[in-house]
DNA sequence: ACCTGAACACCGTTCAAGT
DNA sequence: ACCTGAACACCGTTCAAGT
């Protein structure tokens, strides 16, 4: 169990494999053909190895997505002490999605499948808690807080980076903005009436990802949100 | 394209197929299996029909799980004129985690697939829209609290309701508890000092899914929190 | 119009065998 | 300790054929 996790050998394609080596070349694979369409016989293909051979470093297909993950969520380091609690928020939530960001074929495990907990380092966690304490919070209300704060960093960057349908991307998108098109101005009008602004970088509107299309100003005013809010239910707290 | 979306005949096993039917069928499925484990064949099986006839009444899997998630949001209804727009809100977040509560197999499609726009009804758009407008967003400012109500609205319960490894969900539970348990309290003390609080039902830390283990209070604090922040956001607006 | 049936190109994982 | 190689029980989707 003495796996390093710092780790980051350059995956030299002659010599012979190392956990390591597997986790940064399954993150590569993931990184070109998504969570959905990664498969273990691709990732021997690109190994140059047995399928069967992976299975000496990892139990199997969920464990070296889990690793890869991990791998991703390796560069989200701790940073310096923050002025404040708000200000430390803000730049938590800036340094995620800029992680994840930097691997978006990741988004959708982040918060949709408990092994990505696995995946999480508890320095992260650590910190948000910290955090929350600095703010004020304590027992079950710290609790609160920090699922409100999770959620927070992931939600909105799960959603933002959410990938097009791996069978026909662009058939599928012409079709949706088709969809959106032929929504009832009657029924809808104030969606109908607003639908230019929405198209372009609106959730469920919208036809493309968040890796093509930043919603640069929707984070920043989404993290001000949570910060106010958060804000807002300190000062209800009971003592 | 008369589809009736209302649609829920009783699934006679005897007659012959209709898209709802295999819809209908798809989503008990998906309810049974997740949708990682839903395969076409199996599906097939349900209906005791040839694989391969489903394709007649559906373009592909894709489509059977947006479908199905479609049929699952259905549920979701406009509900009644509420009093003031945060009073919507609270609502609205409450409708939509009811809804998928009753299909928690479909939540990781919900906001980490792009495929799940589809599968929003629009009148939903329109009624989030309208609220906000209420609260006296407008234009791009508008768009962005409109991002920033679906990321609230999904994000959370897509994390709440993030579902165990299908592979060995208790082998993978134990795991991650052992994993807390080892956690280093003197580089996390605070994550060290709170884990009995946290184990039973706090994001990342917990080993169990939000199915089994509602996180009620958590979500109550994140609704407030959302709507707080709002409304803090939108008194610095520019008129 | 709606379904069968065979076929294709894949999967993840097992286990015994090699070195 | 680490990998090969064959084998098992699956996949989603195609296309021609039936009725």
């Amino acid at each position: 169990m003495t796996t390093t996790p710092p780790a980051s050998a350059p995956p030299k394609p002659g010599d012979s494999l190392s956990r390591d080596a597997v986790l940064v070349a399954a993150l590569a694979l993931i990184d070109r053909k998504g969570v959905a369409g990664f498969s273990v016989r691709d990732l021997a293909r690109d190994l140059g190895v047995y399928p069967t051979a992976l299975y000496w470093h990892v139990p199997g297909r969920n464990a070296l997505i889990a690793g890869a993950v991990a791998m991703a969520l390796g560069d989200l380091k701790p940073a310096r002490r923050p002025t404040d609690w708000a200000a430390g928020v803000r730049a938590l939530f800036r340094r995620y999605r800029k992680a994840v960001r930097a691997h978006p074929a990741i988004a959708p495990v982040l918060g949709a499948q408990l092994v990505s907990n696995e995946s999480m380092p508890p320095e992260l966690v650590e910190h948000m808690l910290m955090l929350l304490e600095r703010a004020g919070f304590s027992g079950d209300r710290l609790r609160h807080a920090y699922n409100t704060l999770v959620a927070g960093m992931v939600g909105f960057v799960t959603l933002e980076l959410a990938p097009l349908p791996e069978e026909d991307p662009e058939g599928w998108a012409t079709a949706h903005r088709q969809r959106m098109q032929d929504v009832d101005a009657r029924q809808c009008p104030t969606l109908a009436r607003e639908m230019p602004h929405l198209a372009r970088g609106a959730f469920v509107v919208r036809a493309s990802s968040g890796v093509d299309q930043p919603l640069d100003q929707s984070f920043e005013f989404w993290t001000e949100t949570v910060i106010q809010g958060l804000a807002a239910m300190r000062e209800r707290s009971a003592p």
